[in-house]
RNA sequence: GGAGAGUUGGCUGAGCGGUCAAAAGCAGCAGACUGUAAAUCUGCCGGGCCACGCCCUACGGAGGUUCGAAUCCUCCACUCUCCA
């Protein structure tokens, strides 16, 4: 069965120019993926989103499994049908909820008793029954389920948690039947021999494509870079590299220098939604005083709707009354920046000036200065 | 005309002898956010300073009681409610 293909277009040094063939169409790596976690990426219409372009979003087994349930989402046609999406979904196993929802959860060997987070309801996560939830809805690409250890975790502590994740890989490709393609997540923390051993055997299981797993999860910025640059090319050249849930426009840059190929974060629309916007210049706080007559675009080099309709003035007129429009005008913004971050980074592989690119774009963002006559304050 | 209630920091509104530069919320100002329990969270928010402390000005106005007053008393000003 033909899952998935992957083939190497270019390289820039370790940076990868890539193309993955879904059922849900042809994917240009490097890649970001928008989290759209309830099978919504937030505050977005999906022909919204459509229009933004991107070739795949995510979306989130133990969220969905809880609402409104897999015997829906299946019954109703799958995820693609529910959200009126054609492209390409990958969803995320629900490892990492194990993770991030510590403190109502019991993780054994057979696999994870959560509570729901919402009614408190008991439910169990396993490998079987995360890929057999994520095969019924329909995506193109599952993730093992794995486990996630936080940081500041002893060594002998997350050496276990490794190995079972490493069981659990296993299980996990016993368990796919159906036709999603299936990623393995290398475990191991911050150190070096652990996240070693865990590409070597992650590495060599039949998986489609392999992810580093565990990054941002309270380390510090250089552990998480460090760890990205020591694991990348101790993964299959073969296959893609996905750095789960990393980051920002900086570590994107840093991720694809290291030959990682698809990313994916919460941070271009949770920022969004919190009013901080990315730009070329740098971030913007758009509810920050010194926009309030900013007549100028938000990003004058920035080609996306917001950018191309309406005032720094209106985008925090709108933040700071809290109006609707406001999210759906900033996580259009957010995630283009994002997408259109990505289209930059492919095309200068292609032509082999990836570090140019990289210089040319952290130049802007420290300077902080959209263009010259943005030396003067805004208008009052 | 009579009876009563009230006036607190930008707003609403606690406090009713010291632990009060004064709760809380809002507004304001700033910051954070990395496989989404997030349209969330955090900090600052009278002024000044050689700032984990000190000084000044402050609870309608003026005066008084007291070691000490936003808190008690007197007068004044204004606001509101009820009865005529």
């Amino acid at each position: 069965m033909n899952r998935l293909t992957f083939s190497l277009l270019a390289t820039d040094g370790a940076a990868r120019r890539g193309e993955i063939v879904t059922g849900h169409g042809t994917i240009q790596t490097p890649v970001f993926m928008p989290v759209g976690t309830l099978a919504s990426v937030k505050s977005l219409t999906t022909d919204q989103l459509q229009q933004l372009g991107p070739e795949i979003i995510l979306n989130n087994t133990y969220h969905l499994m809880l609402r409104p349930g897999v015997d829906l989402v299946e019954r109703l046609g799958g995820v693609h049908r529910f959200m009126n999406w054609d492209r390409a979904v990958l969803s995320d196993s629900g490892g990492f909820q194990v993770f991030s929802l510590a403190s109502i959860r019991k993780v054994r060997e057979e696999g994870v008793e959560f509570r729901s987070h919402i009614d408190g309801s008991a439910h169990f996560l396993s490998p079987e029954a995360s890929i057999d939830i994520q095969q019924r809805m329909g995506v193109d690409i599952a993730m093992a389920f794995d486990e996630c250890p936080g940081y500041g975790i002893a060594h002998a502590e997350v050496e276990r948690s490794m190995e079972l994740t490493h069981r659990w890989a296993r299980r996990s490709l016993a368990a796919r039947s159906g036709s999603p393609a299936l990623f393995g997540i290398v475990q191991g923390g911050i150190h070096h021999d652990l996240r070693k051993r865990s590409a070597e055997e992650i590495g060599a299981l039949d998986f489609e494509g392999v992810a580093i797993g565990g990054a941002s999860v309270g380390e510090p910025k250089e552990e998480m870079l460090d760890v990205m640059r020591f694991t990348a090319p101790l993964l299959p050249a073969d296959k893609p590299r996905y750095l789960m849930g990393v980051g920002t426009p900086e570590d994107l840059l840093d991720g694809v220098a290291a030959g990682i190929d698809m990313f994916d974060c919460v941070m271009p629309t949770r920022n969004a939604r919190n009013g901080s916007l990315f730009t070329s210049y740098g971030k913007v706080a758009i509810k920050n005083a010194r926009y309030a007559g900013d007549q100028r675009p938000l990003d004058p080099n920035c080609s996306c709707m917001t950018c191309r309709t309406v005032s720094r003035a209106y985008l925090r007129h709108l933040y700071v009354t809290g109006e609707i429009a406001a999210m759906v005008y900033n996580t259009i913004h957010n995630v283009w920046f994002y997408l259109d971050l990505m289209r930059g980074i492919r095309q200068s592989i292609a032509s082999n000036s990836l570090q140019a690119f990289r210089d040319a774009f952290l130049s802007r963002v420290v300077s902080g200065e959209v263009d010259a006559d943005d030396k003067e304050p805004p208008i009052e």
